[in-house]
DNA sequence: TTCTTTTTGACACGCAATGCCATTTGTCGT
DNA sequence: ACGACAAATGGCATTGCGTGTCAAAAAGAA
């Protein structure tokens, strides 16, 4: 890695810093982009520039989330039957949030204070909602789903993701993420057909 | 109704549709809220009174199914279990939208178009799953979940909601909303430690 | 009618986001 | 080490959404 991204790598992180920073502080409206960049001695063109909006300061964090369940279900999809491999990516994920647990309920603070912050995110789930679905339909693959089955597993196993940050969140009890989520997948059964 | 509520209504109305045509016609990001308001023969400023963001015009449908699902699940908590109660609740809501089916596909379309209007939708569910998870968990219920449970089955059942309008929007079949809705809904089994 | 309340329009403003171009800053070959 | 090249940045201008404010207009009440 040459100098140059280098450099980019650290302006990113402490863009994404000091915009948790001062959004915590400040809430997100009343942080504009221009004090973000300022607390980083760059110009809002240039954070515009790291981050296509606002609210993806925040959200890039989803983003990670996303490419790990992304990557772990191709891999496993190789091995295991699409229900049992997508539960494990979405437990796999959690785990690795698990680990960075103080970062990560900053962030689902802040998400939860905003509503733009928050459509952001749920669009983004949206997408990879039928992203996956698409994938556990897709001709090419052995035990393919048929199309509402696949909307349908890919859409829930999405919203036990969404139950466990919830009630972890309101965390009442002490446990942990995929602790939550195993619990809540135990609430479900699927039926597809013996394809599971 | 006087005069007064009769005519924002009309005007409300109008403002629906020309909105919804415009976008249809030229797309989202083309159409400013000028346009829009010129077309009705209104100022932007008054478009911005009866609608909070621009996508809200188009967003709007899904506030009037969100409150049908309300209503209904209130209703029929008295009497049915609350699994039963919330899928009953949201196949009433897919059974009146197979009404005005052809409006319906325009605007899901319309929302499929363009990123922030269908970010608009989703933080509107989120919401929507979080309300009835509140509900469902709500400790002057008799019968109520506890709350990982709660938030899982809510979820779910807006996950077979979205599995079922996904579905219906690719649309080959020429199935009803209601019919994909149960074919989606024999995917997943609840179990609910007999409260089902 | 006249008085009161609600709705609307007009204007100004802040801010996010994009395009454009000049300038700076690394990178690479010679 | 120097200069040519590409990439990153800053500054500027522009568009459009969304908000606050206030005066004018429309609807309802007395």
């Amino acid at each position: 890695m040459g100098l140059r991204e280098d450099k980019k790598d650290r302006t990113r992180t402490q863009l994404l810093e000091a915009g948790l920073d001062l959004i915590h502080k400040r809430g997100f409206e009343a942080t504009t982009v221009a004090d973000i960049a300022a607390a980083v001695g760059v110009s809002p063109r240039t954070l515009l520039r790291y981050f296509p909006t606002k609210e993806d300061v925040i959200v890039s964090w989803v983003q990670d989330g996303m490419t790990i369940i992304r990557e772990e279900l191709e891999e496993r999809l190789k091995s295991e039957p699409p229900v049992v491999a997508l539960l494990a990516s979405a437990r796999a994920m959690l785990a690795v949030f698990e680990e960075k647990s103080r970062f990560f309920l900053a962030i689902e603070t802040a998400i939860r204070s905003n509503r733009s912050i928050s459509a952001r995110k749920e669009q983004m789930i949206a997408e990879l909602i039928d992203e996956v679905a698409r994938i556990l339909a897709s001709p090419d693959r052995p035990c393919r789903l048929p199309g509402v089955v696949a909307y349908t597993v890919s859409g829930t196993v999405f919203a036990l993701i969404r139950a466990t940050i919830s009630s972890w969140v309101e965390g009442r009890e002490g446990m942990s993420l995929p602790d939550i989520f195993d619990q809540a997948a135990t609430v479900v059964h699927f039926e597809t057909n013996g394809t599971e």
